[in-house]
This record gives structure tokens, C-alpha cells and sequence, in this order.
DNA sequence: GCCGACGGTCACAATCGCGTCACATGCCCG
DNA sequence: CGGGCATGTGACGCGATTGTGACCGTCGGC
């Protein structure tokens, strides 16, 4: 019995709004009603732990492949496991990706991002644009009016959320969620820094001020 | 035993008209008549205080999502708990968000109104605009002409509901309620302030004279 | 092991938002 | 025309919230 991470990100049948949205969990929970996983919502992808022996976790793989439900869905799955099974297997299972634990949120969230938008899947988009904003997940690099922005890791994936989600009021958890650092639990104060510094960045780029506090809220990204 | 908020929003078979005046209430006694709730109305929700153990409120959540009756049914639902249910449960039986208390009325409503904004539901004006007038809710921000309006919370959250309900006389206590206010107890007069500010950021923009005085009634926003 | 980069936290200051008050103005009615 | 009530508004002060510099632990590279 061990834990294996299956990482369904892209869609299930579903639009890629749904999927934003939570609807891909409902879409697995179909899939597999049965199944004891539990699904954490991420920015881009469901989370699904799924706790039991190695070949299930390839089974699962497998089956999703297989599924006529997915069969023109845009599906990324990254495995991570241990030693116990190697990677031509996994691939083999349908895997898009191998990772070997122990994995950590934010890092994992940056590959599928970079996975979905390196694969050049419609639906997905290669690389968003917003104005004068370009973010280039592929490659984690931000852009303004065409010259590169110096962000810091943190601060690239901050504004990418945001990028992905412009005018559009997100919480702190939200954002603390969408970096993938729900462990250990941050202190949602942490935020405000990470605003500062975001923001500091983006007024050397002479980008202005695009992040707007909503105060007791949480920020918005303005897009114009 | 414990407290368990859960804020139903949008329709249950009832069309949105009938809903923001009640209507809701009634279509939730219908579904569940012996429940041991109370319904306290909202301006744009029917919060419904559900006294009950931890699991009895995620059993509504997944009931209300699977009952046929409301399979069409724009339903949100948010979730407020403490630490004791985490919040991969609560999605998981349906909540469409979830909220930590102690938890303020005003702010509830200002989340619950982004959600419906931001998740592109049909039937639920995504954006409202009323002649010059845009109300983002989403991103908690209006526009006048297409100019952001420089408005602070309230005098946002009370425009807002200025345009949910134009040409219509909304007395002081449908204002103070409409921004959740009513613990502590405010005074009346206290509304009189919000409108000269209100007032004062709309002529700011141009926008000259939209609210009128009803004497001894309360005001109107005159749409044209 | 040293060093620099990065990120989380803290503490403090500054700001902001808002409710209330006091006073001025205006309106209605007798 | 006068009294009284209703409303507009500037000023004030209290809290809550936020921005930010400083500090420090950690991690990875050399």
C-alpha cells in the first residue's frame, strides 16, 4: 500500500472553463465513483492521491486512456512514484510525465503547466497573452511589451495565476493554493509579501500598477 | 452540534426574478421540509443557518446536487466550517466554495456574487451594465463609460445593488441589509453618508445625478 | 563548507474605510 | 411665515487592514 499522485490536468469532456471551475472532479468522481482517492483543486490541474498499490495506480492510467469519454480529451498525467516502478512502465500506462518523489506542489504544478503548454494542445493555450503581458509557461518566463520580466520563481507563478484568472478577485487562499503551498500552511500575511514584491517587479518593467487590493478580499489583476 | 452556514444562490427550478424576491426560500422548504433550519433572506442569496453535525451539512450539499430537481438549477454553494471538515470534503460533496469563519455577512456576499460572476453561468449576468453603468462583479470593480469608477467597498457593494434594482425606491433598511449590515445594528443615517459618497464618486466620473432623494422613503437610481 | 539566491515571517508604520457626530440646508405643512 | 423634521456634508477618530524593510532559515551550486 502506497501513495501514488495521479495529476489529471487538461479536460475530461469537458470545456476547459468547466475544468477551471471543479467540473473535471465531477467528471472523475463519475469516471470512478468508487475509487478512494481524494481530489485537491489546483489552478490548472485536480490533484488525485490515490492510495493503494502501484498497479492500480497504473491501472487507473491505463483505463483513462482507454475511456472513450477521454478519447478527445486533452489529458496530462504525471505519475510521481518511487523506485518501485520505473518510468518505461508508466509511460507505457499512458503517463505523460514521471516525477520521483518526494514531490513538492509548486515545482509539480510548474511541469504540468509547462507540460500542457509545450504540447501545443488545442484548447490549451501555448502561451498567454494579456495585453502587453505574455507568459510563456514552457519556458517560466513573463514578458512586458516584449521584454523579458525579472521574477523571481515565486513571482512568476503568482502572476501567471493571475494572468490565468484576470479581473477576477482572488483570495489569499486562493493564491496560496494556486502556488501549490498548502504545506506547510502559509500564513495568508505571507501574501501581501509576495504582492509587494510582484508588484515591485511590474513597475520596473513599467507595466503600473496592475494588481489591485480589494481590500479584506483579496487582489485583482486588471487587465486594462 | 454545530453551526453550519450554506449559502444557496442562483436558482432551484424558480427563475432568478422569483428568486432574489424569496422564492428560493420556499423551493428549499419544498426539498426539505423538516429540516431544522432558518432561512434569513439576502439581497442576492438565501443564506440558510443549518444547525446540525458536520456531516448532516455536507449530506445537504450532496443532495441538493443530486436531486433531480435541481439538476438544471444554477446552484452555488458555499460552504462555511471550521477546521474540523477540511475543505477537499466539502468540494467534494458539491460546495462550489468555502469559506473559514467567523465569517462577515458583507464579505460573504461580495464572494458569493464573484462567484456567480466569475463562473459563467447562464441566467446569471456574468456582467451588469445599465446604460453608461458596468458592474463587474468578479472583479468587484464598475466602470462609468467604460472608465473604472474610483469607488471604495461599500459604496461599490451599495451601486451594485443600485443597479440590480433601478428605478426602483430602495428605503434605507433594504440598503443597509443589501450590504449585510444589520449586526451591529446601524443607524439610518448612516446610509445618508454612503449616498453623498456615492454620490460623490459618480459626479466624479461624470455620471451627474443618478441617485434621487424619495423623501421619507429612501432613493432611487434613475437608470435614464 | 561557504556563499548567494530565494522565500517566509515579523514588527512597525501608514493608510484606509467607515460609523458617527454636529451643524447647515432644505422641504413640508399648518 | 415659522416650526419641525428630513437630508447633505465636512470633520473626526477608532480599528482593521495592508505595505514593507529587516531578519533569518533553507537550499542548491561551487
Amino acid at each position: 500500500m502506497q501513495a501514488i499522485n495521479i495529476f489529471l490536468t487538461g479536460r475530461l469532456g469537458e470545456t476547459l472553463e468547466d475544468f477551471m471551475h471543479g467540473e473535471t472532479r465531477y467528471a472523475f468522481d463519475r469516471l470512478y465513483p468508487d475509487g478512494p482517492h481524494r481530489v485537491v483543486e489546483g489552478p490548472v490541474c485536480a490533484f488525485v492521491d490515490w492510495v493503494m498499490d502501484d498497479l492500480s495506480g497504473l491501472e487507473m492510467c491505463r483505463r483513462l486512456r482507454a475511456d472513450p469519454r477521454t478519447e478527445d480529451a486533452h489529458i496530462t498525467i504525471v505519475l510521481e512514484e518511487d523506485d518501485a516502478l520505473d518510468k518505461r512502465r508508466a509511460l507505457k500506462a499512458g503517463a505523460d510525465d514521471y516525477m520521483v518523489g518526494p514531490l513538492d506542489r509548486t515545482q509539480v504544478l510548474d511541469r504540468v503547466m509547462a507540460l500542457q503548454a509545450g504540447c501545443g494542445q488545442p484548447g490549451i493555450a501555448e502561451r498567454l497573452e494579456l495585453g502587453e503581458l505574455t507568459i510563456d509557461a514552457a519556458a517560466l518566463q513573463a514578458r512586458w511589451a516584449g521584454e523579458p520580466l525579472d521574477l523571481r520563481p515565486n513571482e512568476f507563478r503568482l502572476l501567471r495565476f493571475f494572468a490565468q484568472n484576470p479581473d477576477r478577485v482572488l483570495t489569499r487562499a486562493d493564491l496560496i493554493e494556486a502556488l501549490g503551498k498548502q504545506e506547510p500552511p502559509i500564513d495568508e500575511r505571507t501574501v501581501d509579501v509576495w504582492i509587494g514584491r510582484l508588484r515591485k517587479a511590474l513597475r520596473a518593467a513599467g507595466a503600473g500598477e496592475r494588481v489591485r487590493t480589494v481590500r479584506s478580499l483579496g487582489y485583482v489583476y486588471d487587465s486594462r
